[in-house]
DNA sequence: TATTGTTATACTCTATAACTATA
DNA sequence: TATAGTTATAGAGTATAACAATA
């Protein structure tokens, strides 16, 4: 059990390389973060998309799957699964929609009213839990850079 | 072409149910960023990945492939193919360890230090390109704010 | 012709288990 | 017994192309 004194020693372990990178860090916070979260749906069955676009329609009920597709920038085929599973577990219901047979009106049934409250608690007191160690001011500050680099993302964000 | 006008009519198209969560911006603002620098990393024939490897590397001569795997929180299964692929492209080399026949002392070659050179002032040159629209201090507060969130993880980000 | 939902498919990323050779 | 590198594989996540029904 001796370590090697050649080359690189005790391996100081550092990414001093890429950590002044914003994109790098981006990458390595959202891994932690979606770790976490994953955890925290995984108690209510649900995944961080499906979480997402169970909140969407709860907010915007009759939205098509099109449309949800847009405002999630998730494609559309790849939706089809996701809301086949919301649909059997009866959070959302897919509404016919008068004057146009081609699209489905989403609709959230009471139980994905429900659960959807209360995973968005969970997910609300999972932010509060890992950016702990930063203050309120920092965390909106966090919160409206990030906004800001989508809004004014060269080509719509 | 008579859009319907039942219930969600000119469909809003707004992510306002999930905006207000760090993480789900996160995740975003990284799909945004990483679309850009696989465009620009691909003029190198580089993935963010094997940027990232290479820079340690470059910054850290004699790294095993165990410390850079967990220096960059890869699987070192995961790093096998892409140092296979560096090795073979003649920008770093396996070099034999004194003393420990079972590790590798990954060493970059001039052309690897070459390479990296480009490319790290290519990827600088895209984040200033697609960060433009915060200023100096907010992008230094933005990448603060995601090393402290990294830094603090409640077990080691 | 264009759009909506759908199916099938492929490709990348990531995670896990097991093996070998060395320590 | 533990570690470094490796192999194979499986599971997500994401992207693309084509199709049927409808506009």
């Amino acid at each position: 059990m001796m370590k090697p004194d050649t080359p690189q020693d005790t391996e100081d372990l550092t990414d001093d390389a890429v950590a002044g990178f914003i994109g790098y860090n981006l990458k390595r916070v959202l891994s932690l973060v979606m770790g976490d979260l994953a955890q925290v749906l995984g108690g209510f069955s649900l995944r961080a998309v499906s979480f997402s676009a169970l909140g969407v329609v709860v907010r915007q009920p009759g939205i098509s799957q099109s449309g949800l597709a847009e405002v999630l920038s998730v494609e559309r085929s790849n939706l089809v699964q996701l809301l086949d599973e919301l649909s059997s577990r009866g959070l959302v219901v897919r509404a016919p929609v008068a004057g146009d047979r081609r699209r489905y009106a989403l609709m959230p049934t009471p139980e994905g009213l429900r659960l959807h409250a209360d995973a968005a608690q969970a997910v609300a007191a999972h932010e509060t839990r890992v950016f702990a160690m930063l203050d309120a001011d920092e965390q909106a500050t966090l919160l409206r850079l990030l906004r800001k680099v989508r809004a004014d993302w060269p080509s719509a964000g």
